[in-house]
DNA sequence: CCGATACGCAACGGTTCCGTTTCATAAACC
DNA sequence: GGTTTATGAAACGGAACCGTTGCGTATCGG
């Protein structure tokens, strides 16, 4: 038994583990993800290569690929986006064009790509990827659709749920047939505008 | 200088090429896309041991991997939805239903498997796949919402292209956040109604 | 300094897949 | 029968990656 000096859990003898290595592995993870590797692709070696890492200090830390990704998809908190509050209209604009934006970063294309890829392959990285990222800002996109049944902005029997599924879809849908991202330009605008008004004709 | 009894193409001397091994094959590439395989995750191999064919058979038919993908999902001509035509509205659940059912088959899996893999990733197959599977049905349901319009059941200022993009996106996001295939049952039908009516009240 | 742990690096044996070659056999034509 | 081409099976060398191990070095606490 040794003679503990501070409180709290002993820290164990000899050299840290380096907190530099650790964020290279998670970085270059995310790279990854962000160039277009699904889960399945991504490889140790090519990690540990883009991070100027050793294998081991990926093995000493995390036992398999999908303990990492998953690590590493939870820095990646997206900040809820700041609803104006002026419309319900202006509100749903404002978040279709912060999709629409941040699909631009690295951090946006991570989230597009795992967003993309199959739910059924990695169910842990899903789960944990939607508790994460997904689910509190799409709790603030209900709370505006809500709002908006309330006070009239919008329809009293409303489906709020599938407004939701139907505005980013068409959102995604919309990005993933446009070659060029400036061609994304007006498309938040536009959509919002086509499902509040509806197609058919008043 | 042989003699020539039979006109047009000279057959080739030898035992002709299996038409059988040559439907395997494509038949597996099409199963393993379908249970979700990527064409960067198809291996020549795995093709031919579920085909039940030598890799020989493979490589003497297609010079690489891409080549055979087309060429498996040039055999996926998707029928043309019948539209009764009674109204737009009908019609297009009509289509949204045909793309939850399709789904559910073998080559509906492969053709959204194919959808929500990346575009960038092998254009060559994107392209070809667009071609035949999505344009020609791309066509034929915005010649409905053209109807529409013009005989005064959409807004004459709808942005048909948008609005299929809305419709479309909607349904395919839709399908990827439910678990279970049942959950779709009347998703085609609430989807249409709410983006008619739109969401503001009338 | 010493013991303990982490580090990057290189190498290991093992697996999967690549694209090619060889082989015995099968199926067409003459 | 003889020629020619295709077929499935097996094996090749090579590449990428797996997860592990050993090595020399670096960095902590005592």
């Amino acid at each position: 038994m040794t003679t503990q000096t501070t409180t709290g859990a002993a820290r164990p003898a000899g050299r840290p583990r380096s907190e530099k290595a650790e964020k290279a592995i998670i970085e270059a993870t995310l790279d990854l993800i962000g160039e277009g590797n699904s889960v399945s692709e991504l490889s140790i070696e090519a990690i540990a290569a883009r991070a100027g890492v050793g294998k081991t200090t990926i093995y000493r830390r995390w036992s398999n690929k999908e303990d990492l990704v998953v690590d590493a998809l939870s820095s990646l908190k997206a900040p809820l986006p700041q609803f104006a509050g002026r419309s319900v209209r202006e509100d749903l604009i404002t978040w279709l064009r912060v999709i629409s934006t941040e699909s631009a970063d690295r951090r946006g294309r991570c989230v597009m790509n795992i967003l993309n890829s199959d739910p059924g392959r990695h169910p842990r990285v899903m789960e944990r990827f939607y508790e994460l990222a997904i689910k509190p800002r799409r709790e603030a996109v209900l709370a505006v659709l809500r709002r908006g049944v309330a006070n009239g902005e919008l329809r009293p029997d409303l489906d709020v749920d599938l407004a939701m599924t139907i505005l980013n879809g068409a959102l995604v849908w919309a990005g993933k047939w446009l070659d060029h991202p400036g061609q994304m330009e007006g498309i938040p605008d536009r959509i919002v505008n086509e499902v509040l008004r509806g197609f058919a004709p008043a």
